[in-house]
DNA sequence: TAAATATTGTGTTTATTTTACACATTCATA
DNA sequence: TATGAATGTGTAAAATAAACACAATATTTA
């Protein structure tokens, strides 16, 4: 193979020619935006922006500006297309197969969000915009079918290792609540009276002296996560095992 | 604020412009390369490139060509770089603060990769390449200390998850070896006995009947790891634990 | 060749965590 | 006031993790 051969030292000048000459790529943010609603996973969509994949469902994505920072990229995006703006938001992954986008070379960064779907007003524009059913997504446009899923799996993995998924529920919420979004994020069933004593163990649910109201049967009580105090006692140590 | 209002669907034509006139956003990677040696975790680093930072080390690293795809660029410039080529590596997470490159806009995508130093012979061209113990790694050129600080983070996780490590020893190994390295990544003290047990319980250690030669005392067994042992019964759930 | 040194190899007890599992209680509704 | 539906609770058994000490073996040195 040849190898090009290094001067040890490269001017800036240089390396800025190479740098904006021969490159032809463009940067894009995704957004995978998953809420909890009616015991369901959701995720956010939005109908394809263009021809190519008219019809088909995608995530919430656009390009970066060169003059703006990736987590600012990608908080302008979402808020550009559902109007959110209080959502944390995090990098999952870069994406850039060389044929992924049919307009040319597009390098996709994936962010992931949780948020409470009651709590979150989506302002809709000219595209159709809804929650669909994490179980029910089978096609998608792009590469978006990919990108979801390895936002999935890494959902799958994090809610396991923090309280990610408490952003889901409203403020208060029951136990029952709670056990529903697990199951629906990892897609098991999990032990009732094992779920509570683990909940209960990890000592980080405040007791709200409060009981739900309209439930069709004998109400749960009310409990908040104790956010301050799980930032002073959270796990550091894993331990291996694999 | 204003919301650019968008039309339901776009030519490619459009994007197309969009996307590659105003766009100067150049792509690079940069591989954290991990090994370990003499009982030391160590992190292969080159002088940098450029004047600005002359005399730093920073991490392998070079632009992506707008025709290849994010791993293939990365595995170019790690061979350009060092010469390696049957080497792991794995994307990590990418890096795009405004200022990070003093060449412009640069994006960089952090990969990251664990070899056996023994094994593996190191091509070097002109600038110089070196191993660094990671616990000495103080200031670095560009942002790379904080890529390299996320990447050994990573590491430090994924390590107890996954059986990565043992790509740092040699084929054969002890147990002593394994623990030292374990020790190195993790920088923590582990007892002897619960280690040997925790591994032996895992049952992917085959013992191989030979032992060590040339060592200054009781020579330990030699194990190699079984790899398609542990495909076949490696852990798939972790368990909610925070 | 015997003693000193350094490290390997091994097992038990205790504490903690996980799993499996059933019934009485409470509220809403019919 | 009886029925339906989900809540709230405890225990025993099994698995895992943590703490901890001594005899065996090879090398080096006296």
């Amino acid at each position: 193979m040849a190898v090009t051969n290094y001067k040890a030292t490269k001017s800036l000048k240089v390396i800025q020619s190479e740098v904006y000459s021969t490159n032809k790529i463009a940067l894009s943010v995704d957004c995978v935006i998953f809420g909890f609603d009616e015991n369901k996973l959701k995720v956010l969509l939005i109908r394809s922006d263009i021809k190519e994949y008219k019809g088909k469902w995608s995530l919430l994505g656009d390009l970066v500006n060169p003059e703006e920072g990736l987590d600012a990229a990608a908080y302008r995006i979402l808020k550009k297309r559902t109007g959110l703006n209080d959502v944390y938001l995090e990098q999952v992954q870069t994406f850039g197969d060389i044929n992924r986008h049919p307009a040319g070379r597009v390098v996709t960064l994936a962010y992931c969000s949780l948020i409470n779907i009651q709590h979150h007003h989506l302002n809709i524009h000219d595209n159709e915009l809804h929650w669909h059913c994490v179980e029910d997504i089978t096609e998608l446009a792009f590469d978006h079918r990919k990108i979801f899923d390895t936002c999935l799996d890494q959902l799958q993995k994090r809610v396991q290792e923090h309280p990610l998924a408490l952003k889901l529920l409203p403020n208060k919420f029951s136990l029952r609540e709670l056990q529903n979004l697990y199951e629906a994020i990892l897609s098991i069933k999990l032990d009732r009276r094992n779920f509570r004593k683990k909940f209960f163990s990890m000592d980080f649910l405040m007791d709200l002296d409060e009981i739900e109201k309209n439930v069709p049967h004998r109400p749960g009580k009310l409990y908040k996560f104790d956010y301050t105090k799980y930032e002073k006692n959270k796990k550091k140590w894993a331990g291996i095992d694999f």
